[in-house]
DNA sequence: GTGGTCTAGACCACC
DNA sequence: GTGGTCTAGACCACA
């Protein structure tokens, strides 16, 4: 299964974020052996060098790290997976305002509109 | 320009989606009358018949009419884009809320790191 | 513009009561002239054998006449018209009662919603 | 058996009213599989996408519902059904009254003609 | 096998 | 030119 991609951004930046969102969410434990370079690339359907350089801009970040003859791991540092997931959610809630906001919602409305959505799932 | 396409849900209803976006947003105003189902196609990189498919049903909506000889235009009725504006915020709503389920966030976390993001935007 | 026809009964047979239609209804007033034989069989899109014939059929019926050598007339008979206008009519009320029974309605159905629309179309 | 068309109105419509006419009289019961497309296509002597289209705007009506690996079937919804069937024999008696005022019958005289031709049968 | 989608290319009526 | 329809042929996911 080849990933999608768009072109808004670099290839390497959408793969560094599928693999942050794989770690945050827990598909990727901490500790876990990710695939090779050369696997995972394929898996992806992207060229290796674009995954190497995803690796290590994520290995920069400290999600992952990578140990010379085995390979890259994820992060056992819990901190570290933490931070990476408020920094998703404080990314993604600033592209739904963004979103929002092309609609025409003001700050208020779109406030309004998530609480009564909220609402109506408690009641489920 | 060619539009970018995923494989989740057929072009057609990419198609639709877009296009509504453009009415509701005003980028399309009332009554405007839309590029020819061919131009319109060759823009957006998809067959004219996938076009036709995308205005017949949006026309079936109410969002825009057509007139056999002299093209598709959007609806005057604002309370037809009104109607779609809700719909398509309500939409982006549950998938932002989805999304935040997926990274571990309850409502609640999710609706106090909205109010910290709006609070934010205000100093701004 | 040629004519439709149907496979379920003969072209000539067709083209007779398209012909009758055309005189009953005015289109082909009294004592009117016919295209010719090879004129109208081009009309019609059928063969001026078929055309022919029809034609001969009508004749016999007293619905036209023909002269040697200047072609086809409407008769000038009302009352032979109007024999033709009442089995024209009586025709297509026994194919209206056929359908409705097709539809699986009774007699009294068909009448009383016969009713509804005279009812109707008066209101208008 | 290809079936016959005219050219007053879409392909599609017309295989659309047929199927129509097929379920409301019940040659095909409530709950039947239908042909698959493409044999249901060929032997009405359509291109499957046409016949796919017609299913789908019946499909629409609610008069049959799809299920993606076994078929197209008649809905169970009798009052469904039911409807169909009235909204078939009021086109069909419109039909009727329109043709009958195209030989100059009133409504008076149409009725007439209808009850007289109902009491034949009756005797009968 | 099933429905569904997509593309390519053609034709039509209308103005 | 416009929308609309039709055909032919291909591909996909699903079970």
């Amino acid at each position: 299964m080849r990933w999608e991609f768009h072109n808004e951004s670099p290839i390497y930046a959408q793969v560094m974020e599928r693999v942050e969102r794989m770690i945050v969410s827990g598909a990727l434990p901490p500790g876990e052996r990710l695939p090779s370079v050369r696997v995972f690339a394929q898996e992806a359907g992207v060229n290796p060098n674009t995954m190497q350089k995803a690796l290590t801009e994520l290995e920069r970040g400290g999600l992952i790290y990578s140990q010379r003859t085995s390979g890259h791991f994820v992060t056992e540092d819990q901190a570290v997976i933490a931070r990476a997931r408020e920094a998703l959610a404080e990314m993604q809630t600033e592209r739904f305002l963004q979103s929002m906001q092309e609609l025409g919602f003001t700050s208020a409305e779109t406030a309004e509109l998530l609480h009564r959505k909220l609402e109506h799932k408690e009641e489920e």
